[in-house]
DNA sequence: TCTACTGACACCTTTGAAACGC
DNA sequence: AGCGTTTCAAAGGTGTCAGTAG
């Protein structure tokens, strides 16, 4: 949860980046296939998400110029594009490198997030910080095993508008509030090699998010009552030879949430105590259970000596079982899956260019040495007061307008859980999720007009055709994915 | 009055160190 | 001595609720 450039103030604030190519999401995803991918993987960097993990991609230099080919690199995974320009040669402004399209990503605990998507998923936020549940745990693969990767985590504001709950839904509520300090999340691993982060899934567990705007411990800082989307970047730090640079990020549409400082729904709470370990206690036959704590409110009022607690009762019985697992997730929803996630984008040409501290791009060894140094900072504001990114001002493409208004559809009815995929939304009437979710991935900026929408924050399971609308225009795709990576 | 937020609370899991056995 | 397992207590993650601020 720190800023890259806070730990490396000699690498300056940004890097000019070379607009954003189009092309968006058919740069990633095969057009008319992209439905099936589960991950979005994010093909171009916006200005300020690349400034953010700029000196975590060692090759690109100060001038914006990518460094020559290293003649003793290894051969790309894939055939490498043509370089137009050879080393040193001035580049319009770079953007950064990416990692080859082998590297996939996808969601491990995906049927869980779905359940809680179909209903809208609350995050709290506190002052001291907040895990969020469920957690972000994905898999990685097609790294090269020995190259050494940070994975890193940011949220993107979905939208522009802050929410409220009008008792059975959300309802967008005036203008969101101005960004917080822009802050990622290192995963502690970080860095490491590839054969580290595909060994085993990989969990974002210890992430915390806060309403502290002036937090000093490095959680993510968000505003209360928004809608973000988590998204996930695979940087690579470097490695023999120079393999493993570059930057691949990823977004799983189903992972948005609404921070909240309690929550509003009755069903998430319902859904968090059912899922969460942690709040075993709130359930049915848990102590902290509304039954159990209004009997030890009528006791204390009586004056009884207190009852041994279940965890007392159970050590005496035997030890305390600690070490297992979760509890097993409910059986998933058929039929809600996306098929495994590819990614179509030019190799990066990482390894033609230097790693400086010996394989390891120094902002992972700095971060290894100094950790408490990575703090937030605030990212370039935009002419809306966003930050200058496609996905931060998805306003236009993407922002759910209040419900009620003349026209607009009332609150969906909850899907039947057991089929998220939808079929028959009409278009425009009742809104693409993925309009809300195509910000995420880059609408508003190159996309056609945005159609004036209303819809509430939160949709049903998000639709796979939302991946891939039927052919052109199709624009807050194609051209609106630009803004990601 | 309403809404959003905060902090205390009880219950629970996780974590890591100490104790123990082989 | 070294290693693996068990035990135990502290730390910290939960939702709830009453109180507060605006």
């Amino acid at each position: 949860m720190y800023h890259p450039s806070e730990m490396f103030p000699h690498f300056g604030g940004s890097f000019a980046l070379r607009p954003a190519a189009h092309g968006g999401l058919s740069a990633g995803f095969p057009q008319g296939q992209a439905a099936q991918y589960e991950a979005f993987r994010c093909p171009d960097l916006d200005g300020v998400s690349a400034a953010k993990f700029e000196p975590f991609c060692p090759p690109l230099d100060r001038a914006g110029r990518l460094l020559g080919p290293s003649p003793a690199g290894p051969p790309l995974p894939l055939p490498a594009p043509p370089l137009p320009y050879g080393g040193g040669q001035q580049l319009p402004p770079a953007e950064p490198p990416r990692l080859p399209p082998s590297v996939r990503m996808s969601l491990e605990n995906r049927e869980l997030w779905k359940r809680f998507c179909a209903v809208g998923t609350e995050m709290i936020i506190t002052k001291s910080g907040r895990r969020m549940f469920p957690q972000l745990k994905v898999s990685v693969a097609g790294l090269d095993p020995e190259a050494k990767y940070l994975l890193l985590v940011d949220m993107v504001p979905a939208g522009a508008s802050r929410y409220k709950w009008q008792g059975r839904h959300w309802e967008a509520s005036g203008k969101a509030e101005l960004p917080p300090p822009d802050r990622v999340y290192i995963h502690p691993d970080s860095p490491a090699s590839g054969a580290h982060w595909m060994r085993q899934p990989v969990s974002f567990h210890r992430l915390k998010l806060t309403n502290n705007t002036l937090d000093p411990h490095g959680h993510l800082i968000l505003h209360s009552m928004h809608r973000y989307q988590p998204r996930v970047h695979v940087v690579g730090a470097g490695g023999p030879g120079g393999r493993g640079g570059g930057c691949a990020s990823f977004t799983f549409p189903e992972t948005a949430f609404l921070t909240v400082t309690a929550y509003q729904s009755p069903k998430i709470t319902q859904m968090k105590i059912e899922s969460n370990p942690f709040a075993k206690g709130f359930r049915e036959n848990g102590m902290n259970s509304k039954r159990e704590r209004d009997a030890r409110i009528k006791r204390k009022m009586r004056g009884d000596v207190a009852e041994p607690t279940r965890n007392e009762a159970d050590c005496k019985r035997g030890p305390c079982d600690s070490t297992q697992g979760p509890p097993p997730e409910p059986p998933a929803p058929p039929d809600c899956s996306f098929h495994p996630i590819s990614s179509s984008y030019p190799p990066g040409g990482n390894e033609e260019l230097g790693c400086p501290l010996g394989g390891v791009n120094p902002s992972a060894e700095a971060y290894v040495q100094h950790p408490a140094a990575f703090h937030g900072l605030q990212p370039p504001q935009g002419p809306a007061g966003y930050a200058s990114s496609p996905c931060a001002a998805p306003e236009a493409a993407a922002a759910p307008k209040p419900v009620g208004d003349p026209g607009c559809p009332p609150a969906k009815p909850l899907p039947d859980q057991s089929n998220c995929r939808t079929t028959s939304a009409p278009p425009l009437t009742y809104p693409p999720y993925g309009l809300d979710v195509g910000c995420l991935l880059g609408a508003g900026l190159d996309g056609p007009p945005a159609p004036e929408l209303r819809f509430p924050p939160f949709l049903p399971c998000p639709a796979p055709r939302l991946y891939a609308p039927p052919g052109p225009p199709a624009g807050y795709l194609e051209g609106g994915n630009k803004g990601l990576f």
